[in-house]
DNA sequence: GCGTCGCCGTGACGCTTGTCACACTCGCCC
DNA sequence: GGGCGAGTGTGACAAGCGTCACGGCGACGC
C-alpha cells in the first residue's frame, strides 16, 4: 500500500480513474527529490515517461543558440509534464528543469500506455490536457506575435492573479515569488525591459505596490483588457 | 453507400478505424464546396464539429485588434482542423478560412464524439493530430520569439521544400503559390519585410530562383540550418 | 494601345527592444 | 560597520522591423 496513491488520486490528471488501476501505476512510480535547477530533460531527448510535479515548480523552456530563453509554461502541484511525446514517440519537445527544491514522480511509459489503453478516464484526462496545453500555446503565440513587453507582462500577471490571488477590496494581493530575470524569460523578454515594463504598469495604476516579492495588482480583467490594448 | 467513404478512410486521421464506424460517420458527414475566403469560424465561436479538409487549403490564424494576422497553420486535403474544442468544450481557440476554392466535409460534434468513445483507433488517431499540433506550435513559438524575419523565412520554405519539393541536383523546386502577402501572415510580418528577407536569401545563395510562384531554393537541410544561424 | 489593378522592390523614418554600462538598495556575513 | 553579492532602476545606443510612400512591371479588358 503505497503512500502514493493518495497523491496521485488527487491529480486532476487522474480524476475519476479506479483504485485498482492508481495502486498499479503508484507500484510502479519512481518518485524523486531533487533540487533547484535539476534538468528533466532537454528538448530533443528520447521520452522515457511521464513527470508528474508532487510539489515545486518546473520551468518546461526552449532555448535558442545564443542562450536565449523561452519558456513554454510553468507546472506546480499536481501537473503532469510531457505528456505530449509519450504516444507520437517523437522525442521532447522542449527543456524542462525545476526552478525550486521539488519532488517529483517519474511512471515509466510503457505502464502509463497500458493505463491510457484500457482506462477511458485516462484517454480522456490525456486529451484534456493536451487541449489545455494546446490552448496555451495559442495564447503564447499570439501574445509574443503581437503584444509588447508591457501587455505581455500584464497578462501574465492576470495568469497569476487568476491562479493565486488573493482579492481583497478592487485589488489582488499575489506572490509572484520570481526575479525580474524568470520573469523575463517567462514572456520572452530582457530582465531591464521587465523592469521598464512594470514602471509602465505603475504609471497607468495595474501595478499598485511591490513589496519584496509581494504584489498588489488591478483584478485580472481589467489586466487583460489593457492587454489586449484597450488602454 | 455514400461516396465519402472511400475519401475518409484515406484520411491519415482515420487510418485503421473499422468499415462500419466509416460508414456511419460518412451518413452524418455534411459535405461543403466554398469558395476562397470562406470564414469556417472564428476565434471564439462555439464549436458545433470537425471540419475535414477534402481539398483545397484552409489557414487557421489569430487576428489583433489593429488587424494584424498571425497564422497559426495551413491544412490542406485530409487535414482536421479544430478537433481540439470538441473535447474540453471550449471555444474555438483561432479562426479558420479557405484561402482557395475548397471541399469540406462537416461532422457533427455528436457524431464525432460517439466515434471517439467507441473506437480506439480514433482516440488514439486524435491524441496524434493534438500531438502533432502541439509539436508544431512549439516550433512556431520558438521562431517568433527568437528568429528574425529572413529565418523565419528560411524556416518556411524548408517545410515547402520537405512537404512539396521536387529535388533536382543540389536544388529544390517548390510550387509556393502564395503571394508574399500571405507568406507575410504566415510568418508573422509585413509584406515589405518578406520583399526584403527574400533579397537577403538570394543574397547567400539559399534562394536560386523566382518565376513566378515557382522557385528553386537550397535543400531543406541546409535552409534550416541557415535559419538557425549557422551562417 | 492604354488605363487599371494586383503584386513586388526599395527608400525613409520612427518606434520598440535588446544590449551595455552603471548606480542604488537591501540582506547577509565576517 | 564595512564589504559583498543579488536584485533592481535607468540612461544611451544600435539593430530590427513596421509603416508610409512611391515607382516598376506584367496581366487583363476595352
Amino acid at each position: 500500500m503505497s503512500t502514493i496513491v493518495p497523491i496521485l488520486a488527487a491529480l486532476p490528471f487522474f480524476e475519476g480513474v479506479r483504485e485498482a488501476t492508481l495502486e498499479r501505476l503508484a507500484a510502479r512510480c519512481v518518485p524523486r527529490e531533487v533540487g533547484s535547477g535539476f534538468s528533466l530533460f532537454r528538448a530533443g531527448d528520447a521520452c522515457g515517461g511521464l513527470y508528474l510535479v508532487l510539489d515545486g515548480r518546473v520551468r518546461i523552456y526552449r532555448t535558442a543558440l545564443d542562450g536565449r530563453e523561452q519558456t513554454l509554461a510553468v507546472e506546480g502541484p499536481g501537473r503532469p509534464v510531457a505528456e505530449l511525446p509519450l504516444f507520437d514517440g517523437g522525442p521532447y519537445p522542449a527543456s524542462a528543469a525545476t526552478v525550486v527544491p521539488s519532488r517529483l514522480a517519474f511512471l515509466p511509459r510503457g505502464e502509463f500506455e497500458h493505463a491510457f489503453r484500457t482506462e477511458p478516464e485516462v484517454a480522456s484526462a490525456v486529451v484534456r490536457a493536451l487541449g489545455a496545453r494546446l490552448r496555451h500555446l495559442v495564447q503564447l503565440v499570439e501574445t509574443v506575435a503581437f503584444r509588447d513587453v508591457a501587455a505581455r507582462l500584464a497578462m501574465h500577471l492576470a495568469d497569476f492573479a487568476d491562479r493565486a490571488g488573493d482579492t481583497d477590496g478592487s485589488s489582488v494581493t499575489i506572490d509572484l515569488d520570481r526575479t525580474q530575470e524568470q520573469l523575463a524569460t517567462e514572456i520572452g523578454t530582457a530582465r531591464e525591459s521587465v523592469s521598464r515594463a512594470f514602471k509602465q504598469l505603475r504609471k497607468v495604476g495595474l501595478v499598485r505596490d511591490q513589496t519584496g516579492t509581494l504584489l498588489r495588482v488591478a483584478p485580472a480583467a481589467q489586466l487583460r483588457a489593457w492587454a489586449r490594448g484597450e488602454t
